[in-house]
DNA sequence: CGCCAAATTGAGGCATCTCAAATCCGGTGG
DNA sequence: CCACCGGATTTGAGATGCCTCAATTTGGCG
């Protein structure tokens, strides 16, 4: 297997095993697409919106963001998306993008081609099934945000955009006990939760004054998981992790 | 063909059609399922947050709401549905039901059982292509939605719900020009949008006042397009429907 | 060591909420 | 056909969460 293969291959795996069961046959289907890897800066365009791709990502390395730009100058970042994630595959059925989708930090991408992957989905329906799958779940996802969105206050939100990050990160094997990497500016969190960076500022400090998390050095502690999750309403089911009984 | 079946066939279709392309014998599986049919009350839940159903739902008449509830008492709407609409098709491949669906209005609803729509999605990868372009779809309606809820005031909020639903209900022929059904109430819609109904008024007042729209006998009538559009900053691509090039 | 971006703090303003009262409306019984 | 009822909508007034703008501090990095 070449080196490209399994910087590709390891990610995906990993990820797709934190949610679901699977063939040999599905890995060596992977194994055998005809995938190029890129490399992004923070903060560089990765597709846009309107863009009518050939292929589709998955993230090798490093955050990458979904996010909708507004004519007003709104910015709304819908989705994180870290190693194994594939945010945007529904680029593969859907023409257009109605989203962009740009590197938060340096970012490595695999490009799948969108016809060896439509020809693959077509030959074996257990590929097809799995990835349909993905694509359920990243609509669960983005409930999850919508919800916190209409019906969280700052507070909550904050709180509950930190307990899904850790176990995302934690499922694929990214966090140590009570610590995950967090590497979003405070205008990436603005974006996400639909605030300001200012209230992101005030709201974080009293996520800490409240002992129950710590932010710094790009790292996130938790402190008080339990309390977290309550101050969150947390229900991880939205993220059909394998752990979380499914 | 059955009564039944084509009752069912008939809004699926008109669903489909309205965004994509497929074969006749496409429709030729559709026309196979074993389906049946049930008819719900305004309120009453067709599936709760946790059920693991053993089929998939299409509205065939009126409209159905998907819907989270906090432990706290909040209440959000994450999506609105209408004939054709297949409300819960990840539970597909998603074991758990991760939140609600219900009936806004009396509705009729065709329950398709899940092992057949495997059997059949497994076996003709062009139906199975078509469904999962649908959940695509899906992810994206609640991309649009998130993006509302994170960027737009509840003007311009409200604004766009109404401009999705005109244009949604068009693409199906259950709108006339600038009139469409509109069954929501003022709880349903404040629910939605994240906000309180007493708010939900006011703005609706604002609109009504501003000249883009009335609302009243259950109708939406629509008295200036280009205007509510500019004020919800509406981009239709989201819906990828056929006509809006995709 | 100094620079620039990011984070923090303060103060005043506005959008939306809460609570409470009044009115409207659709359906039902007399 | 009218009177009534309960749920839905509307209106008002005061409270609050988050925003805006502006100034200051911190921290990573050349």
């Amino acid at each position: 297997m070449s080196a490209t293969t399994d910087r590709f291959l390891r990610p995906l795996l990993r990820r797709l095993q934190s949610t679901a069961t699977f063939s040999d046959t599905v890995i060596r289907t992977f194994a055998e697409l005809p995938i190029t890897i890129r490399d992004f800066e923070p903060g560089q365009d990765i597709l846009r919106d309107g863009d009518r791709p050939e292929h589709c990502a998955m993230v090798v390395e490093g955050w990458v963001c979904r996010l909708k730009l507004l004519p007003g100058g709104g910015r709304q970042i819908i989705a994180f998306h870290i190693a194994g994630d594939m945010p945007d595959l529904q680029s593969l059925h859907l023409g257009v993008m109605d989203h962009g989708l740009s590197a938060v930090t340096p970012a490595t991408v695999a490009l799948i081609p969108h016809d060896a992957l439509r020809e693959q989905t077509a030959r074996r329906p257990e590929l097809a099934a799995l990835l349909w799958r993905e694509t359920m779940i990243d609509a669960a996802m983005f409930r999850g945000w919508l919800t916190a969105m209409g019906r969280r206050t700052a507070y909550g939100r904050a709180a509950h955009l930190f307990c899904e990050l850790y176990l995302r990160q934690r499922a694929v094997g990214l966090a140590e006990a009570n610590l995950c990497p967090m590497p979003l500016r405070q205008t990436d969190l603005a974006d996400a939760m639909g605030l300001t960076a200012v209230h992101i500022t005030r709201t974080i400090g009293a996520l800490r004054r409240a002992g129950l998390i710590d932010l710094q050095a790009r790292a996130l502690t938790i402190r008080d998981w339990d309390g977290l999750c309550r101050v969150a309403e947390f229900d991880p089911s939205y993220l059909h992790l394998k752990g979380v009984a499914d």
